[in-house]
DNA sequence: CAAGTTGTTTTGAGTGAATCAAAACAACCG
DNA sequence: CGGTTGTTTTGATTCACTCAAAACAACTTG
């Protein structure tokens, strides 16, 4: 549904505008995208559309809850669709692949530390590292 | 002790420079410093040495198990001494800084997830995102 | 302990990812 | 349809980090 996308914008009070629904749509059932893959992807059907749009719109619709930012070490920061379900990742360490893990154990947020430190604590974010099925079956570096 | 430096290096097959020990003596005792702090405090009392040296001499030591480097969201990479302990972080998110938490269930490395989507995981990496102290008790931004 | 080899550090330039700012523009409200 | 508010474009800039070549120092060997 093409209005799908613009549903999501009206609903957490954001102006409707093509480059965010073009956002929007770039990640639709793919993974884990990069700022210049989604800028890639949105140039496609907008091909007017600036790489600054593009940062702007994925802050925008991430700070709106619309998707969430992760920033694996040693990779650019990914954003993905799913949001609000805490889930973790897989990061291979060789070709930097992320896939999804559901929560690991119990209820959302998964965990909660021995002893806080004085913190308070409202999300707990967990990354395994390791290779992924193809890297694993190449030949080593 | 001076030597206690010199000594961990060898013991890793690493050749003994002032850097080098002036690296470790700048992260002992001290939590997480990023790099560009780590130069601060080697300028401190080895004048001479350079950004690039201080970064050439934390990858080394990175590289041969003495530091362990992280890199949460939104801050440079952070470099400590602690390490194969395998114990976690707790980052605030208005100012940034970070405590360490131990391992929050069992035995290294914590956590398994449910279902590893076919990656071979060597490490589980748990990073805790809330308010510190003294970010709590400050009027809110 | 002097010379050579190997690896480290300096010096200097360059990259990728992201941010900032001002002007042009478009979405939504009435 | 016109005005206000927020978005996007255009262009420059910053930050953290890496690359490369030449100068240099640590450990080895004779």
């Amino acid at each position: 549904m093409a209005t799908d996308e613009a549903e999501r914008l009206r609903a957490v009070g954001l102006k409707v505008t093509a480059p965010r629904k073009a956002v929007l749509a770039a990640l639709d059932g793919h993974g884990h995208l990069d700022a210049d893959t989604v800028f890639e992807r949105v140039r496609g059907e907008l091909p007017t559309t600036s790489l600054q749009a593009v940062y702007g719109v994925l802050a925008a619709l991430t700070g709106a809850g619309l998707l969430r930012r992760i920033e694996p070490a040693g990779s650019p920061a990914l954003y993905e669709r799913r949001t609000g379900d805490n889930h973790h990742h897989l990061v291979c360490t060789k070709c930097h692949t992320v896939a999804d893990v559901d929560c690991v154990v119990g209820q959302p947020p998964c965990l909660e530390p021995a002893d806080a430190g004085g913190f308070t604590i409202h999300t707990a974010e967990v990354t395994f590292w390791g290779l992924c099925e193809s890297c694993r079956s190449e030949p080593a570096a």
